[in-house]
DNA sequence: CGTATGTCAGTTCTACTGACATAG
DNA sequence: CCTATGTCAGTACAACTGACATAC
């Protein structure tokens, strides 16, 4: 399990390393894309992104235009993240990315193949963590 | 992939942990088990772990006579390292604290399912590793 | 000479801890 | 008062890079 789950990390990184973003990165996009404008403790509950890293992460995309940070005037101790039409942009590039990283791991296997073991995997990651929802299936599969 | 990676990463390490080691000391223990007296530079290959890492790694193991490091006679810039019998006793109980977090990782799975999911990732693992010789399920499956 | 071995210092990335100010 | 939110500093682990002395 170790070396495989290092193989796919190095691919991966690597992969989003080539398009100028890390994994604290792609993840917060898809789930801010996913769940609209959000709280930093909401977005760190939903993507098991610790809140301590989630302000740095935010940081960072939002020097970069890709997210913004709005103070809530209903409860003045958030801070409501929206993604940008830009943060879309360059979250389909990351997929894309990503896709390409997927084929390159997974080119031993057929098709086929290819589902049962993501099947395989998303019920041993169903098992473990309690109720989150279903996600994209390369990124968090 | 990402998340049940992270899963896996972080079952191991608390596992290992619990038993005050590191990812790095059970690979180094293992392959020294598996391969006898080995220099750095071998056992740094057959291993997959950096030479530079390989350096502290040896040193923590060697503090604890889970190793020995004895210079060749025969290439003076070469370390011979060897598991000693504590070493050994060591590696066993790591090796039950992985089988443990194994069976806690792959629960939802039935006995079948989980040797349908080490063969695809060996199958993986394998298309990316050239000629590495087969290893233990667990640690390196 | 060029190459292999071992060592050391430093960086990146993810994940986590503890402390803290502020607001509810 | 207690809890939630966001921020910051610091740690651990695995992996890697670059430099270096020494020996082949």
């Amino acid at each position: 399990m170790t070396q495989t789950a290092q193989q796919a990390h190095r691919l991966v990184s690597d992969g989003l390393a080539a398009v100028g973003a890390r994994g604290y990165h792609y993840r917060a996009l898809a789930w801010l894309d996913e769940l609209g404008p959000t709280s930093q403790a909401d977005l760190g509950r939903r993507s098991g992104i610790h809140l301590s890293d989630l302000v740095a992460t935010i940081n960072e995309l939002a020097d970069q235009q890709l997210v913004e940070r709005t103070p809530d005037p209903a409860d003045r101790r958030r801070n409501i993240i929206t993604i940008t039409p830009a943060g879309r942009r360059q979250l389909r590039r990351l997929e894309k990315q990503l896709t390409r990283v997927q084929d390159e791991l997974l080119a031993a296997l057929t098709p086929d193949e290819r589902d049962q073991l993501t099947l395989l995997l998303r019920r041993v990651l169903d098992h473990h963590t309690d109720a989150r929802p279903s996600t994209p299936l390369l990124p968090n599969a």
